[in-house]
RNA sequence: GCGCCAGUGGCGGAAUUGGCAGACGCGCAGGAUUUAGGUUCCUGUGCCCUCGGGCGUGCGGGUUCAAGUCCCGCCUGGCGCACCA
């Protein structure tokens, strides 16, 4: 049913004096002056009657959400869809940096609008989360309470500020019709392998394949069995084992980043460089538990290289490439036997295999170092000292066993940061070991230290201290040899030279690599290796597999059950969700910070009753145990760009026919799709848009989404920064009590004492926190927004300054004044056309401001209407043409103040899908030009030249010029150089 | 340590391609209206000046007829990465 439109159109609209509590109005003020008083009626009246009209409302290309008239999408018209990164509903409220980015999402949306797209904008809340947990501890609520509490105050504080969103496509990740398909999608990860032999529908190779080919594949032989069981006479439990190792989303006792203080595991994103949780900043310890892993190390090459497809800022694309960390090597096989006069415990065939990215240098190499997770050691290592190992290397223990162990023990207790702090200095034990380098049958020893990583590469490297850093380290402190295959610069001052060069000393019976660069030299190795399958060519990623597990209350629960072999068994599709259950305390479980210890507790399972289930899954009526972790936080927002298409689908993730509308790829040559435009800040860059990219690529492979990329456009906004002072004793001190007696020269009025500034961020303990609702009671929204994008660029950084927002209120005031009588209320407008002057100045700025949003530069965008509306100032009356034009032209920013004049100039229709105005290009053409003269390159005179003159005729002006000749004062000109029209320049 | 980005009036910023440095706004100054006040209006506002002009985009060089813009070397600030073999 269309909304009803405004009952009078263009009527005289008559307010109620309200007024603020910050300002009294003079007495002499005209009733209708534009006030912040008289901004807040105008602003909620628009609020309402969008809500009323339905005016927002995006239409899908079918289904039950249409456009306010009932029409469902033109395919054939434009689309846009824009998106905001997902709020967190924090219980704490908002400041004025939190709307920068979806005041620009809403800006850009109304623009496009305005251009005649069908634009998507919708606004859900990401509501999982630690936060809410603690929040409902504080009050004694139960987390769904406070959280939707928390939603229900944000959503107010943002519908003041005028976002043109799609109300009915809001929604929340803890609401049960979501948290459904958040465990479906998981489902889908459970249920699936990767395949790196299968076709994909892009052309490429490799792809998530459903788990039952793979079943196929093992039942019929085509693929072997891991371990070479049969699978015919394997039992449900041994496949399910078998089948764990293939799966997506799977379970295993792998070394995680375990958290004590915190009380849960960690994904390694979620983990700072010292190695302490970015949440809380709590110490991190490498411990093996069993936890949910995501295998996005399988979608390693293309997350990195459809990179190549998105228009992101390359920060971004960097950080992320550089988080996937691709390199390029070799693998190398070396031959392991405990040494002489050492019991043999290393099996006769051991085989030691390292990744490097120098397989030139492989003559060079001259010991071997192993992670103290490697399993060679608890394999192989002999149980007493053989001949030639030096007192260095045994630390003081009696065998190798005994020294490895004690090594890996202290490792364990180490948290990641000392580890690296200590590792400067090199640490390490001999094993004990010897291995064999494959081109010279050289024996070297083979050592254990923590500089070497499990989880890169093999967890195991062959040493050449002659030409890396940290293996010279280590040579020079266990008193190791060195041999150079790199010939250094003459000039070279000793230790290990990482740079190009001629390879030398690297010559076998059968290969010399010497004389060849580093380039050379590594083909030729790797291809002498790959004959003799001593090694191969081989790429490997920094990026690990994602832990997807956590020890919390407020997630999704996992909808996998286990039964007595203790193998995950997903729940059918029509068991979701599995809804969170009650549970006397949500408290995550915590531990002393530094007790590595310890071992995670989780919430879900305080509820025995829940904890266990009786169920028949195909194998017969039986108890089973549920999964009582919870999904992590990024779980949610992993998928919601897809939600916005119909939050209330719930026959499948998403409606085929509207994705392929929103998000397919359109442009030839595009294979990425995806939301057209997202905003948001940079702190995301490596966690939830690699997160999501990944699972994006899952859905792609199984065919439920049509493009590679979710993200087509990524822009980070920057943040808004803000003033804080403090006093001399270091206290804070009210930041809108400072005032500035000179510059720099900072002063807190009521104490009368100076105090000093500093610049950062907006917080309450800093005392310098401004919330959009100071600035809706004392501006208006309109002059927010306006403030808001005209502080600066939008991708950078800048200072809140409250006492430059009243410029742009000047700006509407003024622009108020064009268009409106302050004494009736009446348009103020001359119906005459505008005159010769105005018309090109407006044709101009129409020209410009487009050009500056489509580029999303709103400040100089705001600038030239600026210049327009100073211009109308100086008419006796300002043009109705020119008035409308830049009500349009502002509508985007300024949306409220813009419907109101419309109305009041007598339009009856909402300006949401007025054309945007075009310039004409007649009145952009000149008749003439200013012309600068410079004589040495400095600017002597001004000429108004024709716009078509000649090089020669300018020149010829030029000379002919009073000024200029006076400027020369008789000296001969040597040279000109006509840049025409606009530029001549005599050289003496 | 390595990499990337930035540095322009008192302040936020503009100058998209080497071609008039400082658009627009704040602040400030002067004036108007007003009993008064300013969230009103108008004018001015890079610095210096002997009123001719001179100087000026972090610093020092360079290329060019011409440099905020390009090149080289520094300084300062921010961000990212940091035993990844």
């Amino acid at each position: 049913m269309p909304p009803p439109t405004l009952a009078r159109p263009g009527g005289p609209c008559l307010y109620p004096r309200a007024v603020p509590e910050s300002r009294v109005p003079a007495d002499d003020e005209p009733q209708f002056r534009y006030t912040a008083a008289m901004a807040q009626q105008i602003e909620t009246k628009w609020q309402d009657e969008w809500e009323r009209r339905g005016t927002f409302w995006a239409a899908n290309p079918t289904g039950h959400l249409t456009d306010a008239a009932g029409r469902h999408a033109d395919p054939a018209a434009g689309k846009f869809y824009v998106m905001d990164m997902f709020p967190y509903p924090s219980g704490k409220g908002l400041h004025v940096g939190h709307p920068l980015g979806y005041i620009a999402t809403d800006v850009v949306g109304r623009y496009r609008r305005m251009q005649g797209d069908n634009v998507l904008h919708a606004l859900g809340y990401d509501a999982f989360g630690l936060p809410a947990e603690q929040y409902a501890l504080q009050t004694g609520r139960h987390p769904r309470l406070t959280t939707e509490d928390n939603i229900a105050t944000m959503r107010a504080q943002l519908r003041r500020l005028g976002l043109a969103h799609d109300a009915r496509r809001s929604f929340a990740t803890t609401d049960e019709s979501y948290v459904r398909w958040t465990q479906w999608v998981f489902l889908q990860m459970f249920n699936s392998w990767y395949d790196r032999d299968a076709p994909r529908r892009d052309g490429g190779r490799g792809a998530a394949r459903p788990i039952s080919e793979l079943e196929e594949a093992f039942a019929s032989g085509r693929k072997a069995v891991p371990g070479g069981g049969d699978w015919a006479a394997m039992d449900a439990s041994a496949r399910r084992r078998a089948l764990n190792q293939f799966r997506l989303a799977y379970i295993t006792d792998a070394p995680v980043n375990w958290a004590p203080g915190l009380g849960t595991v960690l994904a390694n994103e979620e983990v700072t460089a010292e190695g302490r949780s970015e949440r809380g900043n709590f110490p991190v310890f490498t411990k093996p538990l069993r936890q949910w892993n995501m295998r996005i190390t399988a979608y390693a090459e293309r997350l990195a290289a459809d990179l190549d497809g998105v228009d992101w800022p390359e920060k971004v694309v960097a950080m992320q490439r550089n988080w996937i960390g691709r390199s390029t090597g070799a693998t190398v096989d070396f031959k392991v036997a405990p040494g002489t006069g050492s019991p043999q415990a290393a099996a006769p065939d051991a085989v030691l295999t390292v990744f490097t990215t120098r397989p030139d240098t492989l003559f060079g190499a001259t010991f071997m170092v192993v992670a103290p997770e490697h399993p060679l050691l608890a394999e192989s290592t002999p149980s007493a000292w053989p001949k030639g190992a030096k007192a260095a290397w045994t630390g003081g223990h009696a065998t190798p066993v005994e020294a490895v162990r004690a090594y890996a023990a202290a490792a364990a207790k180490k948290t990641a940061a000392e580890r690296v702090a200590e590792g400067r200095g090199k640490s390490g034990v001999f094993t004990g070991l010897f291995a064999v380098n494959p081109v010279n049958d050289q024996p070297i020893p083979v050592f254990t230290a923590d500089y070497v990583l499990m989880g890169y590469g093999t967890g195991a490297i062959m040493a050449v201290p002659a030409e890396d850093e940290r293996d010279w380290e280590f040579a020079q402190a266990f008193d190791l040899p060195h041999v150079r295959t790199v010939q250094p610069p003459e000039d070279w001052q000793g230790g290990a030279w990482t740079g190009p060069g001629a390879t030398i000393n690297s010559a076998n019976a059968t290969i010399s690599l010497n004389g060849l660069s580093v380039r050379e030299a590594s083909d030729g190795i790797v291809r002498w290796l790959a004959e003799r399958g001593l090694g191969r060519e081989t790429v490997t990623y920094r990026l690990r597999d994602w832990l997807f597990s956590r020890q919390r209350y407020w997630g999704e629960p996992f909808p996998i059950v286990y039964g007595a072999d203790d193998q995950p068994i997903a729940l059918p599709d029509e068991m979701l969700p599995v809804e969170l259950p009650e549970v006397p305390d949500y408290r995550p479980r915590t531990f002393d910070p530094e007790d590595a210890d310890s071992a995670p507790e989780t919430p879900l399972a305080r509820n025995a009753e829940w904890a266990h289930v009786r169920l028949d899954l195909g194998e017969g009526e039986q108890v089973y145990r549920r999964d009582t972790n919870t999904m992590p936080n990024w779980a949610g927002s992993c998928w919601y760009y897809l939600r916005y298409l119909d939050p209330a689908e719930a026959e499948r993730i998403v409606d085929p026919a509207e994705e392929d509308y929103w998000l397919a790829p359109r442009a030839d040559g595009d294979r990425a799709g995806g939301v057209d435009l997202y905003v948001g800040g940079v702190e995301h860059a490596v966690l939830h848009l690699l997160y999501a990219r990944f699972w994006h690529k899952v859905l792609y492979d199984l065919g439920h989404v049509s493009g590679n990329e979710p993200f087509k456009r990524l822009f980070n906004q920057g943040y808004i920064q803000a003033h804080a002072y403090t006093d001399a004793r270091g206290q804070y001190v009210a930041a809108e009590e400072v005032v500035e007696d000179a510059p720099g020269a900072f002063r807190h009025a009521p104490s009368g004492q100076p105090v000093t500034q500093e610049y950062g961020k907006m917080g309450k303990s800093l005392k310098n926190i401004v919330t959009p609702d100071d600035m809706y009671a004392t501006y208006g929204a309109d002059t927010f927004r306006l403030y808001e994008m005209s502080m600066g660029p939008l991708d950078v950084s800048r200072p809140w300054e409250t006492r430059a927002v009243i410029g742009q209120l000047r700006f509407l005031q003024r622009l108020w004044r064009n268009a409106i009588d302050e004494a009736t209320g009446e348009p103020a407008v001359s119906e005459a056309a505008p005159d010769e002057a105005t018309a090109k100045l407006m044709h101009r700025v129409v020209a410009e401001v487009r050009q500056e949003m489509d580029a999303m530069r709103f400040n100089t965008a705001i600038a030239r209407m600026i210049v327009l509306n100073n211009h109308l100032t100086g008419l006796a009356a300002a043009p109705r043409l020119a008035v409308e034009t830049l009500v349009k032209l502002l509508a985007p920013v300024a949306p409220h103040i813009a419907e109101e004049l419309w109305q009041r100039l007598g339009h009856a229709e909402s300006l949401a899908r007025e054309p945007y105005p075009q310039a004409d290009p007649a009145y952009l053409a000149v008749e003439t030009v200013t012309a600068v003269v410079q004589i040495q390159g400095k600017v002597r005179a001004r000429l108004e030249v024709a716009p078509d003159i000649s090089a020669a005729g300018l020149e010829a002006a030029a000379l002919a010029s009073p000024a200029v000749a006076a400027a020369l004062g008789g000296r001969p000109v040597r040279r000109v150089i006509a840049r025409p029209p606009r530029l001549v320049n005599l050289v003496v």
